[in-house]
DNA sequence: GTATATTTTCGAAGATTATTCGATTATTTA
DNA sequence: TAAATAATCGAATAATCTTCGAAAATATAC
């Protein structure tokens, strides 16, 4: 991909992207101006984090994705944010989890292939001593981010 | 949440947003003209599936996340994506995914809270007949859709 | 119940941005 | 090497966002 078109994307990932005002104002026949007043209310509020871009993530060269269940060790077991905000931090990982059940952690991780997702589990499990980690594997994605592929 | 503000949200969850194309001219310093024709070209190659907001989900009444992992019965088994399809339509599903491992479909949903988590289980259930279903709830969400929370 | 304060709506005008167009340059294909 | 295609980019236009102020609606206090 060029270069121009995968900053691009790396910007769009997290961001630099605007609601559509005119458009929606049409569609729900509301003033625009209303519409603008309401929008930066929900953004100084906290409602809404981010406009963003979901992509075709095979096409951007992230089309292996896996779930990652993971157990932590010792000091880290009773505390996972601190490790959930360093895994947070990592441009592959698109979502991180502190939940319930047999593991601490939950992640999302997309990756080129099954050799950079190797290559991942085995510097992160390092990295963080996992204490244990099980995957689960998507083979085909239908829905992501609340849109159907 | 008003009535003008929930529309905006339904919108924003699977698009009406657009590039943030002169902010971006400025940070990479490159023509607003030339981004232009880069982004509409990845949007016809299908690269760019939607640009849509992400939100604090506790503050649009869907707080209570979980992960369900399925099992499917009878001829459901050999053709997951017939029901992953289907349930990719229901707008709690954030995303669906047929997957490797002991479950063949892996569902993100998201509810206002544990009761209505329950109710969504116990309709799915019978409508699909899922042969097994466990769940992962989440208790603390570090990032979603690539954002940190 | 009424007055006051606050929030929300919304049209008009200005500021900013996206988009089209055409020419030039770069890259690919034959 | 030539021709075809793709990509860059400045200038001008079209469309959009944003600000402003006034009015209406709603909430709060007395």
């Amino acid at each position: 991909m060029k270069d121009i078109r995968l900053k691009l994307v790396n910007l769009f990932k997290q961001g630099f992207c605007v609601p559509q005002i005119a458009r929606i104002a049409k569609k729900i026949k509301e003033p625009s101006t209303t519409l603008h007043y309401n929008i930066k209310r929900m953004e100084k509020e906290g409602v809404i984090k981010a406009y963003k871009a979901v992509f075709d993530y095979k096409k951007i060269g992230q089309g292996h994705c896996t779930y990652l269940l993971i157990n932590l060790s010792g000091e880290d077991y009773g505390n996972p944010e601190k490790i959930a905000k360093e895994l947070a931090k990592d441009e592959s990982v698109e979502s991180v989890d502190i939940c319930t059940g047999d593991y601490e952690l939950l992640v999302k991780l997309r990756t080129k292939d099954i050799d950079e997702y190797y290559e991942w589990v085995k510097n992160n499990v390092q990295k963080f001593k996992f204490a244990k980690s099980t995957s689960i594997t998507s083979l085909k994605q239908v829905k992501t981010e609340f849109v159907e592929m």
